[in-house]
DNA sequence: GCAATTGCTGATATCGTTGTCAAAGAACAT
DNA sequence: ATGTTCTTTGACAACGATATCAGCAATTGC
């Protein structure tokens, strides 16, 4: 148990019997230190209970060993299995993780981050969409000279530091699944139009259908946020179609969760009257019944690839982590079945 | 737009015509400066775009401008309203919050945390259930003079700053809510031992039905952990008893829905056949069909006056704020019918 | 009218680190 | 033997704030 006041560098200094700046360079792992008086200087340090003190460190060194989180989402399952991916390096590299709500509408929200960072010495960002998708924002931060690394669409590659997913190749993969299971009425719903997920899943749905000939029925298309309520209303606009698909596919699960509802306060029978997909293995995918067919992400892993890229490119200790495309996988349950009739 | 270099107090002392340790004096709100000269200073401040260095701060003053929230839960809405509630107020008042995720059953955990704060600087703690239920973490952040706020039920009413829920009385009304539809075959399914919420809410229900003298029967009372799967097993057990309940009562929404997934496969209609009730008012509880009557908790409210006691007595400059009992509010949906039969 | 108190201000030390730069000694080349 | 380079080390300044304490003027008390 350390002592009440805190012991400096100097105090271990003075119990190594070297200089302040020598314990720096210990603690600093810097070269040109003999391993004799390196030695020397840990046992000290081990002995006296020294912790450098992070204020100091920040203020000389201008690093404030802090990470923030820049998030503008809705969905707070993902929220939280990202900052739990995140800190999971947190923990590992001493490194501690501030939260960010952003509002993506906001005018200022470059200025305002930019002087945020600057204020509390972040040393780096981790930004998740929305906010990945905006160009002038990630602008910005490259022009302020700040780190960051980002979690978004395949197509964001742009920056030199990203982690990025599959959902192209998904819903093209699922939406195959589907049309081999005898289905050809297909009705689909979108994604907030800020998120570049929104568009990429769609063309993979919309090529995967036209690629085996199967016309897109517009009025089984609609549009919704990522919001249970916008899959429920999109959900009763379809099942009031004169004809109605045999299959509705979500662009996430709280809106397939909302389709769901929908159908089942009109009587209809899923999956034998329709069948729903969803998209991200929401925990609800599973706690509905029937079960949803969905597309897991492994989000909590992306996050934690995502700070080691960030704390690679910061920390010049650690090593150098390399951007990634993680692969998403379909998980097929109770909700979508072959075309009985 | 500020330049490079950041301006300091020094350039603000320069350009006033003061001393440093005037700026400082005007920075910092104290007393005994002359309207005169902090005006000039303040001037100076804005016209120079100057802000506080945060390290050099807390270096001196020993505060940080950051507080921590302590968590250990399995219910990840929860924890999303209570970060926005703290972070609402944070934004408010500059402070920054760090997330600190715990185990409930690290042996270590209180000596862990004096660490952390330590290490960091940080000014205060929130702590959440089932953490704030552990009195001898509490008494070691006495013990280490630590700052903090407690979120807890209304039996944690030692520690000096609460911000508490009224989980048995919620309950005790939500039973008489309950045999007032006609009910008296009730099942009830208590959540995890650790938190202390779990026995308040099944006092308060056991206390309702005893008062009316309508008996308990042990086989449908079951122990979950809140998790959904929990609900799902305890479900199932309750549902294969020789008599089935015409109303089962969970601790909260996730469980909630699991009995509601349990009854579903296997055909039991809900809510003619069997009632169920959650607590927390889940997003779930809404998006399920048929939506689920539950118990509404202002939890980001509580969050935000939890963040705002413990700011009151962080920080010597915002006034104090007292602790405060929230009161939850019955939410009455389709899954509760009065009895037919 | 003189001492004591009060209000306002500034010079300088200080927090606990890292950065700069120079010095001392060892190793090497000539 | 001498000059040059390389390795290792330390004295001291610096980061940008706050804290201490002393000084000076203005006000108060008797």
């Amino acid at each position: 148990m350390p002592n009440q006041m805190s012991v400096t560098i100097k105090d271990v200094s003075k119990d190594a019997n070297v200089s302040i700046k020598t314990v720096s360079r210990v603690i600093n792992n810097e070269v040109n230190v003999s391993e004799d008086t390196k030695d020397r200087v840990l046992q000290s340090i081990l002995k006296l209970g020294f912790k450098p003190n992070k204020n100091a460190q920040s203020l000389r060194s201008k690093r404030s060993y802090m990470i923030a989180l820049l998030y503008d989402n809705p969905n707070k399952h993902y929220l939280a299995d990202i900052q739990s991916g995140i800190l999971q390096v947190c923990k590992e590299t001493g490194y501690n993780l501030v939260l960010q709500e952003c509002n993506y509408q906001n005018k200022n929200l470059g200025t305002e981050i930019i002087e945020f960072i600057r204020d509390f010495q972040i040393d780096g960002l981790i930004v998740t969409p929305p906010l990945s998708d905006m160009d002038d924002l990630l602008a910005s931060l490259d022009n302020a000279k700040v780190h960051y690394s980002i979690i978004a669409p395949s197509d964001k590659r742009t920056s030199s530091s990203y982690v990025s997913s599959n959902d192209y190749d998904a819903t093209y993969a699922m939406t195959n699944e589907i049309i081999s299971k005898g289905h050809t009425n297909i009705g689909f719903i979108k994604g907030h139009q800020k998120h570049s997920a929104s568009s990429l899943r769609y063309k993979g749905f919309s090529d995967a259908v036209t690629q085996k000939n199967i016309p897109i029925n517009s009025e089984w298309v609609k549009e919704g946020d990522f919001s249970f309520d916008s899959g429920f209303s999109a959900g009763l606009e379809i099942l009031d179609s004169p004809i109605c698909p045999s299959v509705i596919f979500a662009s996430n699960d709280y809106m397939a969760a909302g389709v769901m509802k929908a159908a089942q306060m009109k009587g209809i029978k899923i999956p034998s009257e329709l069948c729903i997909i969803g998209f991200d293995d929401s925990p609800i995918a599973e706690q509905l019944w029937p079960s949803l067919s969905t597309i897991r992400q492994p989000v909590e892993e992306m996050a934690c690839h995502a700070a080691k890229i960030l704390l690679g490119t910061v920390d010049g200790l650690s090593e150098k982590t390399e951007s990634k495309e993680f692969k998403s996988e379909l998980i097929l349950r109770e909700s979508l079945v072959s075309l009985s009739g």
